[in-house]
DNA sequence: TGCCATACCTTGAACCGCGAGGTATCATAA
DNA sequence: TTATGATACCTCGCGGTTCAAGGTATGGCA
């Protein structure tokens, strides 16, 4: 319920973005996600269920995402995939997030229009 | 104050990121911090003086930053500088971003599959 | 005289991510 | 049998950051 029109609030999505990314390749449940982000980010992205969890019930209420209850092995899982609404708020977030980090990369190395610098 | 030891708090540290960053290029003033991040990121970043000065305010606190008044034009401004610490701040803080938004940007585009378009 | 740019500052609220805690089932080990 | 740990879901409240809005004061200009 963010939105803000000033700046992007900086990287606060991010776990919406990483859950949506991940959820836009292939059909997933929350502690599947948990674990997911913390082996492909090498343990250095470790996000906690108290973070996925409610970022999966706000976006499927926003209807970017939608579930089906699944037992697997008698264990009740809930699998979420990304809707229509969902592929663009993530193409809109990815390039926000791209565009705001691209930017800041710059200014960290290159700096300005000035290179004189050792 | 923060101080996360299991994620970065992702993004958080931006601003003081970009200002560590500017000082270190430079000796500068508040007002003008505030003026360079939003020309040199092209208006893509405005931080606003509410964020600029308490952050400045912190560092200094910390000892990553010195400052010394300076009237120029009639005008008061308070200049400031990076320190040792905060030089090592700076390379401690720039390191831990791309790390984390190289990950991030590799999770994004790593998929590899179908492609929607923008 | 009035207005805008400069230049500093603080405050309150909003927001987000986090850890801690809670429930329940299943597999394995003691 | 019991107990421990992994699986799998969930919520609550704290804390830290950012933000807009407001406040003070001076200088330049019309």
């Amino acid at each position: 319920m963010a939105a803000r029109d000033t700046n992007p609030n900086f990287m606060n999505g991010v776990p919406e973005l990483l859950i949506l990314k991940l959820l836009h390749q292939q059909e997933m449940y929350g502690y599947e996600i948990v674990q997911a982000i913390r082996s492909r980010s090498g343990d250095l992205i470790a996000l906690g269920e108290g973070v996925v969890y409610p970022v999966l019930h706000g976006l499927e209420h926003d209807g970017a995402l939608k579930s089906r209850r699944k037992i697997v092995n008698g264990r009740s899982r809930i699998y979420y995939t990304v809707t229509a609404a969902g592929s663009r708020r993530l193409a809109h977030l990815s390039r926000t997030w791209t565009d705001l980090t691209t930017t800041i990369q710059t200014m960290l190395t290159g700096g300005l229009h000035e290179e004189a610098l050792s």
